[in-house]
DNA sequence: TTGTGTGCAAAAGCTTTGCATGTTG
DNA sequence: CAACATGCAAAGCTTTTGCACACAA
């Protein structure tokens, strides 16, 4: 069982460089254009660590070097979810949360109902499952989202997120 | 790998005053009261098939054979959930989606990116992915959720929702 | 009778939309 | 310069909350 820090970086293969790349490639094949407002965003976004979601991003920004606008913002955040940029999640809340990632490994979540606090894991035989569910379904499975709840045996403070 | 259709329920176990008692119980175990609205709502779920969120259910009652409030079919639908009665999704967008769980086997979900079906599946190897993190992350893992997103390869007829 | 539950409507929280203005290609 | 993106605020949707009234225990 693969007990590699799901967050690490994939050895010596990122750079923001090759992030920007991408990402200026997308625009380019979807005829969308290469505005200061959408790097920023990519920028803060990779230099963040953890999930985040909407409202923190354009808060931080707003406070920080940038200014932009929720529905910037937002429209960013579609944009780099399609391009495989960032994934999407939802921990159980009605809140969209995200993470970056470009050059990490592929992993799910386990969740502390207590807490909150997300804590990421990979296990292999999740591929399995898609791939079996896949064939015996007919379907193509494109992505998928996994969350384990529960509760940390050690006893979390209880904060509240 | 098994394929029996999750949704069945479990052979001769299941009637609706089972599911009635269960909650009869919860309610007197923690001191709530037996009000005509919660049962109501209680057999409205198990009268209807599929997944359904809360205001869907609100407008179902509404429209036919009783009256409540949505507050109450918020809170019911918590209590609900309080003791497994019924479980609460996301499918990947901010609306909270529920479907009824006794005597059901557990399952998962794959979702059709294009029209938006819910075809439900169950896979063993979960269950042991739960025990082997709880395990290894020393938490004790309550419930979890799994939804595999794809394109059906027959091609749907691409309808929304 | 007492306090919990209900109904209604207002408020709250996240996300989307419309429109005037600005900027990329 | 034409089309697209941005900013702002308003609107939209789902969910929560406050308060007066009703009713289960």
């Amino acid at each position: 069982m693969s007990l590699t820090p799901p967050t690490l970086p994939l050895a010596g293969k990122v750079s923001f460089e090759d992030v920007k790349d991408i990402f200026s490639i997308h625009l380019g094949e979807n005829n969308l254009r290469r505005t200061p407002e959408r790097y920023a965003i990519l920028e803060e976004i990779y230099r963040r660590s953890d999930h985040f979601d909407a409202e923190a991003l354009y808060i931080h920004m707003k406070n920080s070097n940038y200014r932009v606008s929720r529905a910037t913002v937002y429209n960013t955040l579609e944009l780099l979810v399609n391009c495989d940029l960032i994934t999407k999640h939802q921990f159980g809340k009605n809140l969209t949360q995200y993470e970056k990632s470009y050059g990490f490994k592929q992993h799910d979540h386990l969740i502390c109902v207590d807490c909150g606090k997300v804590i990421e894991f990979c296990d292999p035989r999740i591929q399995q499952i898609k791939s079996t569910m896949g064939e015996i379904l007919n379907f193509k499975v494109l992505y998928h989202d996994l969350n384990l709840y529960g509760r940390c045996k050690d006893g979390c403070k209880s904060q509240s997120k």
